[in-house]
DNA sequence: ACAAAGAGTGTGTTCGCACACACTTTTCTT
DNA sequence: AAGAAAAGTGTGTGCGAACACACTCTTTGT
């Protein structure tokens, strides 16, 4: 019961000898405040160590947010379904609290939509924009514009390196090439002959190029710093992903011809194309197949275990705090991490969510 | 701005004319109502899927919510310092919010003072209990008492099947043990001879048998479902944990005479002293060392790669989530999930979280 | 028949903050 | 010097729910 614990914007005012609207400008930059008064309640707020009561904050302000989200297309099942229900958990949660949260989505599939939805949300009554950049060339223009129209936004997945985003978050997709090659390099180490590794680069849209090679340098990186080059023989594939699984079957096919590989890397969130081209072929032995992504196909793969191993960065979670990051920078000015990283998660069957 | 999204409980006491006073005595159950009125308004709130607005509510009722926490003694490093910090975390974040949150913390380092701390919770003012069960018996005694005194609680890490607790928060152990022996399987699979495993169980608190020994069931599990048992030999060794790094290093050396195993599997959080023993005594090759737990040493030694995984089983976010689980029953009456499984986490070199 | 007890209901204040508005004082204009 | 503009400040209302209180209308006992 007895809570004088928490200091109240009245608390401050009586402290300053002024009254609850001045504290209310000083704390809002609004209208006009004294020099002298500004800093005396500043310097009150700080000693006194002020935390806004949250609750009455919302609960005062009825505003509602309009949140702009700008993602690749995906269909059910992809990875970007992943983001997107991060996404709509928290706006779900945070409007059932009393918030107003609303959403715009757009979407694209190549650098032109990109561009074209990016700019729709610059004229619209948006508040805020979560976005996964494309293109660098795009984004980079992009996000200079959001600057110039002072549109706060947030980077997700994918970082543009010296951007003036809210914050960016998300995953070095080097470190996760690099933890795929560790396992990849434990999990073999005891063969006994030359170990033939094969790098799948499986992806239609361009947008994904770039952290497929981030991941497949950092992979490389790995056997590189370790001089293990003498025991590993690497083949990059890049397959031009146009849909159907009959062209990964064709191709896998053709390439087991040549040789059957001790692990397979798929660096992109399709490994169970791959798995299924796999299943058909049914290589003796079967190579160890490393993937990415918590899709719901991909999870089946891991369940029969036709995918050995899965990494994940997160990608729910992304979403989430993407939305709640610019829920708290919007209403309460708050100063948001610059960098938010997630955790790098192994999955293999025994350890599956659910 | 327009938001006539939320319905309130006047627009409730509209449709079912009567004031918000009737519909807030339905609500809490809590005065008297005639009983058509209350129908009436009950299958209003069903109907428009009335959501309380969670602000207006902690605003409202400025209530201090007392904890009483009960949890195993430990040092700084150890495993249940993690719990603790979600514990205080939660704790921070709610007060700066506008609630008021108190804790009074108890530890037990043996059975009789872990039901004596547990006693002493019942007769104090502490609206919820948030405890990790030492043994079976003990447990069984408290949890009834706290049952016939109408406290609430949550069991976090260990769980006492059919309690009648609010939440179990934690992980099947079985679980853990099983995706050990994965990892251990893959990768040792490619070694030639009989394969020689070590599981050790190094703990000196009583309360930890529970779950030390369902790792080790699960663990063995997998390898007997796999009929396995051909080409591993599992070796497994109880050490009394006594303090000092000296006692485990003379039972390391001691096995060590008698052969060196291909992997290790200590199923505690204290791997790390496992692993300077083998620092000194250099078994080459080395072996494959595997434990439990983010540990701060765990992490020292999974950097310079003395443990080879860490399982972990997200700590610090159990002790967050009781709290939260524990504030979201006792304000709100909401109904909490009877069990929250956490994520089991691989942990290696290359992903370690920051 | 009248008071007391009980059943059922409505009103008003409060929580901490946001924001609109009104107000006073000072500083410019011309 | 008078009026306008700017600078600076305080008050009041409302957000949605919790809870105390007061009130009306029955029922019961004597």
């Amino acid at each position: 019961m007895a809570n004088r614990t928490h200091i109240r914007i009245k608390d401050i005012a009586e402290k300053a000898g002024c009254s609850i609207g001045t504290v209310d400008r000083v704390i809002h930059n609004r209208g006009k405040v004294a020099e002298p008064v500004r800093e005396r309640v500043l310097r009150i707020i700080k000693e006194l160590d002020y935390k806004p009561n949250v609750n009455a904050r919302v609960l005062a302000s009825r505003q509602t947010l309009t949140l702009g989200i700008l993602l690749p297309s995906y269909k059910k099942g992809e990875y970007w379904e992943l983001p997107c229900l991060g996404i709509s958990e928290a706006m779900e949660r945070y409007n059932e609290q009393g918030y107003n949260i609303e959403a715009r989505w757009f979407t694209y599939n190549n650098p032109e939509k990109f561009l074209q939805a990016g700019m729709k949300m610059i004229s619209n009554e948006i508040d805020g924009i979560i976005l996964n950049p494309a293109t660098y060339k795009e984004s980079v223009r992009l996000v200079r514009s959001f600057f110039q129209n002072n549109k706060p936004f947030i980077l997700i997945d994918s970082d543009i390196h010296g951007t003036p985003s809210l914050s960016f978050i998300g995953k070095d997709p080097v470190q996760s090439g690099l933890t795929v090659a560790k396992l990849i390099h434990q999990l073999t180490r005891h063969i006994a002959a030359n170990k033939n590794i094969w790098v799948i680069n499986l992806s239609k849209s361009p947008n994904q190029t770039y952290s497929l090679l981030a991941r497949e340098i950092g992979f490389m990186n790995y056997f590189a710093d370790k001089q293990l080059q003498v025991d590993y023989s690497f083949q990059t594939i890049d397959m031009d992903y146009s849909g159907t699984q009959k062209v990964v079957d064709e191709q896998i096919g053709k390439l087991l011809a040549t040789g059957n590989p001790h692990a397979i890397y798929v660096t992109g969130s399709r490994v169970h194309k791959i798995a299924e081209s796999l299943k058909k072929f049914k290589p003796d032995p079967k190579p160890l197949l490393i993937g990415h992504d918590l899709t719901h196909r991909n999870i089946e793969r891991v369940k029969d275990e036709t995918v050995d191993f899965l990494i994940e960065e997160e990608a729910r979670r992304q979403g989430y705090l993407a939305v709640e990051s610019m829920i708290r920078s919007l209403t309460y000015k708050e100063a948001i991490q610059k960098k938010q990283m997630m955790n790098l998660m192994i999955y293999t069957r025994e350890n599956l969510p659910l």
